[in-house]
DNA sequence: CGCCAGATGAGACAATGTACCAGGTACCCG
DNA sequence: CGGGTACCTGGTACATTGTCTCATCTGGCG
C-alpha cells in the first residue's frame, strides 16, 4: 500500500489507481510523475507514442521531464503493464496491455483492435522442426483500413 | 543498360551486378556510392544495420557519406531489393530480400532463417470478418535460439 | 518525524534517419 | 564520342527517440 496513492485515490480514475497498485506490488514507489504518466496513458484513445504522451501532459500543465516519461514508460513495459507496438515504418508506439496480445492497426486513422489468439502455434512447431531453432517469442502486427476509413475512402 | 556498370562489370560479384541492373531498370543511375553500398550489403553474412554497413565500407576505405548510405538503403527498400526487419528491441535491420518473406532470428547470435509461408491467411480472413477491417499488410518475425546457441547454452 | 534508497529533472550525449544545397557526374542524344 | 542536364553526392545541420549522469528531492519505513 502506498500512503501517497491513498491520499489522492479519490481524485483519480480507477484505471490509474489500479496500475499504481501494481507498481507498489512490484516494489516501486508511487510518485507524482509516475501518476501523471499513468493518467496520460489511460487518457489516450488508442496506442500512443511517448511524444504524444508528453504533449498531453504539457497541455495539462503537469509534464515531468522527458527523461522521466521515458523512464516510466520503460518501467511499465518491463512490468508488462504497457506493451510496445511495432509499426511498418514508425516503430514503437505503446498501449496499455493485458498480457500477450497483438494488434490490428488502421494505417489511415490509427484505430486499433487487439486480438489475442494469433494462431501461430502450428507455424512455430513446423519451423522448429524444420530449422532446429527453439522459438521463444514472436512479433505479429496486422495493418489495414478500419471500417470507417473504408467507408469514407469509397 | 548502364555504361558505368558495364565498365566495371568484370570486377564485381554477380549478386552486385544483378542488383545494379535492377536499379537501371527502375530508372535510377548506377553510381560509385550505390555500387559500394550494394557490395557492402551482399558481403554481410545476415541481416545488417546501416551502421554495420558503414563500418564495413570504412574498413574497405571507400565509404561514401552516411547520408548517401541511408539514401541508398531507403531507395533499395522502396524498390523491394532490401527488406526491413523488425526486432523486439532493436528495430530496423535490413536484409537482401527476394519478395515477401519473414524471418526467424536468433536472439543470441543474430543468425537468421527466412521463411515465406507464414500461414496467416486464415487469421486474416477471420479477423476481417470479425472486425470489418480490410487487412493489407502484416508484420511477422519470430525469435528464439538457433541450434548452435542451444548447444553451447546446454 | 527523520533517514535514506530510490526517484526526479535538466542537460549532455547517442543512434538513426531526414533536409538542404552547392558542386559533381552518369546517361541520353545528337 | 563528347556536351548538356537531370540526377546524384556528401557535408552539415537538424529531427526523433531514447539513455546517462549527477546533484537534488521525496515517499516509505521505522
Amino acid at each position: 500500500m502506498s500512503r501517497y496513492l491513498d491520499a489522492r485515490r479519490e481524485t483519480l480514475p480507477a484505471a490509474v489507481t489500479d496500475l499504481a497498485e501494481q507498481l507498489t506490488e512490484a516494489g516501486y514507489k508511487v510518485t507524482g510523475p509516475r501518476l501523471a504518466v499513468l493518467k496520460a496513458a489511460t487518457a489516450q484513445p488508442g496506442a500512443f507514442s511517448v511524444h504524444e504522451l508528453e504533449q498531453w501532459l504539457i497541455a495539462q500543465g503537469e509534464s515531468p521531464g522527458t527523461a522521466s516519461i521515458f523512464r516510466t514508460v520503460r518501467l511499465l513495459c518491463d512490468l508488462n503493464l504497457l506493451q510496445r507496438i511495432h509499426g511498418l515504418d514508425e516503430c514503437h508506439r505503446y498501449s496499455l496491455s493485458k498480457g500477450h496480445g497483438h494488434h490490428l492497426v488502421c494505417t489511415n486513422c490509427g484505430a486499433m483492435e487487439r486480438f489475442d489468439n494469433c494462431g501461430v502455434q502450428g507455424l512455430v512447431q513446423q519451423l522448429e522442426q524444420h530449422t532446429g531453432f527453439r522459438i521463444s517469442a514472436h512479433l505479429i502486427e496486422l495493418f489495414g483500413l478500419c471500417p470507417r476509413c473504408r467507408a469514407t475512402a469509397a
